[in-house]
DNA sequence: CGCCGTTTCTACTACGTATTACTAAGACGT
DNA sequence: ACGTCTTAGTAATACGTAGTAGAAACGGCG
């Protein structure tokens, strides 16, 4: 029961030898219809995938490509730099694996995924559904951003929005006392825990708020929900929950006649590479991706091993102050 | 010679028995110091790497991570999505493996995954120094954009930078008549092939360049390059290598009291997130990066397989009229 | 010189698969 | 009925490693 099936096991249940049951999987003809059946019956009843070690074994190929991505990488967001690097460090191999956009295919192949009996450990950069029950039988360890993310922010490390919290005292120090946030789709925890901090300063700070809009990470959306905004609404400070949506913000507030940062502030999140270079520059928080990836790798590799979790990091966040933030025109 | 050494060679050749070459590499206790060296010794002339299929084959652990990502990547540019779903498709796993900055380091971790027998062809998606005469027994195909930039270029197919050309007569038929290029590193194949492709559009048109400036990724670079630039110069056409220095360029243009457009038309590369909302937003010019690492994947599958190369993608790139061009100011 | 303990090495086996060589069973023409 | 050809399946083996059980060499001690 605990033991991975193979061919034999498939052969026995079957009623075949082994070298039919590997016949059916590599597709060799000679077999007969009544006879592949059978086998994939057993094979499914079983739940047995072949072992791709032994296969590269026997025939020599290891079926294996990399795709080598230079430490500058294309953008690719420095977390998959550090969480390979970190991986590599504890003996491992990290392996991409693609998924569908559409919610039942994700959750199949996660599935297929996680018992494949490819992979020791499994982990996901974004909010993935959790995996139903993985069959008891040695299922890999699996980590989903999405827990490490809520973890994180009941520990008060990562997207604890601490950083919200600073922009938000900062604003008001300035002089503000209007704002407004637009929010991220509220299936990211990244982006409930910002405008959860959001919600709570307004309150422990008595400040107003005019809202909370958005929804997605569009920014054409986030500059229509500006322009929706009443015309008397400026001095404004806007909270956007990432810099497409602050870039979006600050776009439609210019185009009707409001200029920032004198009549609206407006902060962003990511320090995305045109955020330095926009007018205004954006002020935003800037993450240290690498060392966020690595840190995500290393709790995967604990729980392989069955180690505690480790010491979570700190500081992996930082707001840039730029142009988009003033005082409020007086 | 052409065979992949075993432990088993290694153990002839050092004259002990192959448990002694597994110990020594394992790093069990019980073996001689003598011993060991000289097992080291003989692996390294025979060029000896474990078998990962058979190990882990005995060990029943795969030493296999996988880092899931959904289809609409976190920016990793859609460029790995491409070319993991093409590689599944053909049969193959994708591993990520990262390399150092520095030039030295780089080459010899090239050299080493090459060697390494993990892999069956290898795939790099910036330009990466040849890798030297890979040790001729069955060395994996190889596959760097920096060729594959020039291979494109050569067929008229990708970078090509035909959208910079069909920017350039655009920008003619408003009634542009003066040129400035920002280009980038000249050891990206691509910022090359923009930047000849620019010179040839100056010289075929007969059109004044006020220069070729930049030579990096830096915006920042690139707004100083304007600034310096003599302020009787609009009205200009800027002809940027891509979004990034394009901001930079926008920017600093604003900053020294030049409008754009009006005064100043610029255009970019690469339709970054932010370009559509910069202010103005950025003419540029969008690529298939998911068909581009789909066509990248399919020539790397051909190589290792000796198919011939894949009938080359087209209309992989598409020029996006933006604000940040007009009809020079009269 | 024989006994024991330690160190150092070797012979052998199992891991799970693909595939070659082979056998059994029909199908068919004469 | 007999030999031949085709089809459907099986037995046996090799792939390269790690690790178990055991052998050999060696030194110390009585």
């Amino acid at each position: 029961m605990g033991k991975r099936p193979t061919s034999h096991d498939v052969a026995r249940h079957a009623g075949v030898s082994q070298s039919t049951v590997s016949f059916v999987f590599t597709g060799r003809a000679g077999i007969s219809t009544a006879t592949r059946e059978k086998v994939l019956r057993s094979a499914e009843a079983l739940n047995y995938r072949p072992n791709l070690a032994a296969r590269s074994m026997r025939t020599q190929r290891t079926g294996r490509l990399a795709i080598v991505i230079p430490f500058p990488g294309l953008s690719l967001g420095s977390l998959l730099e550090g969480a390979v690097t970190t991986a590599r460090e504890a003996g491992y191999t990290v392996e991409l694996v693609n998924l569908s956009q559409d919610a039942e295919a994700l959750a199949q192949e996660v599935d297929a995924v996680l018992s494949s009996f490819e992979y020791e450990g499994v982990l996901s950069f974004s909010p993935i559904p959790t995996p139903r029950s993985s069959s008891a039988a040695s299922a890999p360890a699996f980590l989903a951003l999405s827990e490490f993310d809520e973890e994180m922010h009941a520990t008060g490390a990562f997207s604890d929005a601490h950083p919200l919290v600073e922009m938000m005292e900062h604003l008001v120090g300035l002089g503000h006392r209007r704002f407004l946030h637009i929010a991220g789709p509220s299936d990211y925890p990244a982006a409930v825990a910002r405008r959860d901090a959001y919600l709570a300063t307004v309150d422990r700070l008595g400040l107003e708020s005019v809202g909370v809009v958005g929804g997605n990470w569009s920014g054409i959306h986030a500059g229509n929900c500006v322009r929706e905004l009443p015309d008397d609404l400026p001095p404004l400070a806007i909270i956007a929950a990432n810099d497409v949506l602050a870039a979006g913000a600050i776009r439609a507030a210019v185009q009707r006649g409001w200029s920032v940062p004198e009549d609206v502030s407006v902060t962003g999140w990511d320090d995305l590479p045109l955020s330095l270079h926009f007018l205004p520059s954006i002020t935003t928080v800037s993450q240290d991706r690498q060392r966020l990836g690595a840190y995500a790798m290393r709790r995967l590799v604990a729980a392989i091993r069955g180690d505690g979790a480790p010491e979570p990091e700190t500081h992996l966040q930082q707001v840039i102050w730029r142009e988009s933030v003033a005082p409020p025109r007086t």
